[in-house]
DNA sequence: ACTGGCACTCAGCCACAGTGAGTGCCAATC
DNA sequence: GATTGGCACTCACTGTGGCTGAGTGCCAGT
């Protein structure tokens, strides 16, 4: 069948391309691989799928390198998930095990990750929105500061300190507590912020602009955005490897990979931990990462997701064993969470 | 003075060599500078300077470059810390007046540092070892769970959980708490530390076991060496800027980068906010990065030193001005942790 | 001590030819 | 009709050789 055998020579190129870096000829093309015909028809083969824009030549007595609609259809029909090795599941589990707190479990994750694929990781913070209160504790630091601490089921812990405009006493400080966790004690934020808005009234007129003041104070630490921003990116060495090409390829990633704004914007809103989100080339929603690829999913406990990870590299990168990598990080980092 | 002319021909060549990135010529010397004699002149100056190792040519018809040496020379005897204008100046009090926690604090340094010098900035959080504890709370989280919160002075919040074998009562939490806020609050970690070693003596024989458990966690997250040793780093895209020598310089540098460990070495012990460490070149006490510069210094309130401060950059850097921004960082940044 | 002059060196640039990997096309074959 | 061998063609890459000019070192003169 001509159109298998096209599909055949696709997948051929751009496995050689992604080793070798180098555009890849008819001839070596069926030395490499048991394709079963001669360069000629390996060549009539190519012609086709050029026309089709799924390959390219960088100059006309050159190889030929996939095009990004080259590789997109790759990674859609050409490829599977490559199972990883013993050794790897292993060293995750290992590894990931060993964390004693979120941020060790993030920054694991991370270099585990960049290991893996020898790429530059990013592991997004969980997010605050879809976790529960654990606990709110109400701290006098003197008698008209307080601080704020709301522990969440994720592990995370945010405080804020209130300046109230009158002294008051350990005892009331103590009714406002356990007023304040009764209301919210196990519910979602957004759940919590509601109920959060009646507690005021089940107080005396007196106690009423300090309750308020604590509760602002308290759904502020809850919805800070600036946590859920939170990213954290290694690996940032293996953009060594990416030889040519460093003004438009590195310089622009390199800057990229600080905003973290940005960053939570390309790994967007992947799915689930079971689906990838693949972006090549200039499917990427930023103009100067032309050239570079994002493998990315959500992780979080159950099947919800809380957040995403994923590695940003060239567009020549090992697309099947990116996805294999991201995908089981992801796995093993919910399962922790879960247990967490 | 025939001295003082070579050391003029000295700075001269390490100004115009950071500028153009070039190696310096006698005849373009006297030109850019008004050395007030002939190029003729220069070359024997340059003769003797490259006899005392402080400059070099890279081959015969060339330009000099200074020698690690020579830029030893220059931040030592030859440069005086450039004063920010007072644009700069605006622009670190604005940017760090904003601030709103510790995390934001030392991200906006980071950002700052980045900015003025164009260089890579590295910024250590502030140490918890000289800081002092506020206050200390313990939350029930379940029967059988107890977190541990510790606040210290610098507004760094640590936190752990504690499993206990039997279930302890609220009340009994209470006067644990108590008696811990008793014995350390005020107190530096290092005292607090000795002082909570007494702390379960002093409770009935059925309490020990428990109080010395959450006394023990609490020594831990207080000595907690990995919060020492959190490091922020801003700014790598600069490191595009580095041009040529790329697997020898980016590449290490990057690597380092990811080695927080590595870094705090290499911020190393700075002194006071007064006081500036620079290591160039060879100096820098790692291989790989020996054609690297680093402009490091203290900062904390007071006259104490946290933590410390500082970038990264190529030898050929424009060490006044890199010196004045880091000192200039270190003082604002001291300022803020004294107010807050 | 400084300067002008001069011979020398050598990286960088350009032009040129040769090489070879790779292509497209076509006629012959299965 | 698909496949193949053959062939002419393209063109990046490499190496060579000559030229240029910035820069040097040295020396004799002021």
């Amino acid at each position: 069948m001509i159109e298998d055998r096209k599909l055949a020579v696709l997948r051929a190129i751009v496995e050689d391309y992604v080793a070798t870096q180098e555009p890849v000829g008819s001839k070596a093309l069926v030395e490499r691989h048991q394709l079963g015909v001669s360069p000629a028809t390996v060549r009539n083969d190519m012609a086709a799928l050029e026309e089709e824009g799924l390959i390219a030549q960088p100059h006309t007595s050159a190889g030929r390198i996939p095009t990004d609609k080259g590789y997109r259809l790759f990674v859609d029909r050409l490829s599977q998930v490559k199972p990883l090795s013993p050794a790897e599941r292993r060293a995750i589990t290992t590894l990931l095990e060993g964390a004693v707190d979120l941020d060790d479990v993030v920054q694991r994750s991370v270099r585990l990750l960049a290991q893996l694929t020898r790429q530059v990781a990013i592991v997004q913070y969980p997010t605050l929105s879809r976790s529960t209160v654990r606990h709110v504790e109400l701290v006098t630091m003197s008698t008209t500061r307080v601080l704020v601490v709301v522990i969440l089921s994720t592990g995370r812990v945010e405080q804020r300190v209130v300046e109230l405009p009158d002294a008051v006493s350990d005892e009331s400080v103590a009714t406002y507590r356990s007023a304040v966790n009764r209301a919210v004690m196990g519910e979602r934020i957004a759940d919590a912020t509601e109920k959060l808005a009646d507690v005021p009234r089940s107080f005396e007129q007196h106690d009423r602009p300090v309750v308020s003041m604590l509760v602002a104070a308290l759904v502020e630490a809850m919805s800070d955005h600036r946590s859920d921003e939170r990213i954290m990116v290694g690996g940032t060495a293996n953009l060594a490897r990416f030889g040519d090409g460093f003004e438009v390829t590195i310089r622009p990633l390199l800057e990229a990979l600080e905003e973290h704004v940005l960053l939570l914007k390309l790994l967007g809103e992947a799915g689930s931990p079971a689906h990838l989100t693949v972006r090549i080339g200039s499917e990427v929603p930023h103009e100067g990462l032309a050239s570079t690829s994002i493998v990315a999913t959500g992780y979080g406990p159950g099947s919800e997701s809380l957040a995403n990870l994923g590695v940003v590299g060239p567009t020549r990168m090992d697309y099947p064993g990116a996805m294999a990598s991201v995908r089981a990080v992801a796995q093993y980092l919910s399962k922790i969470l879960d247990e967490g």
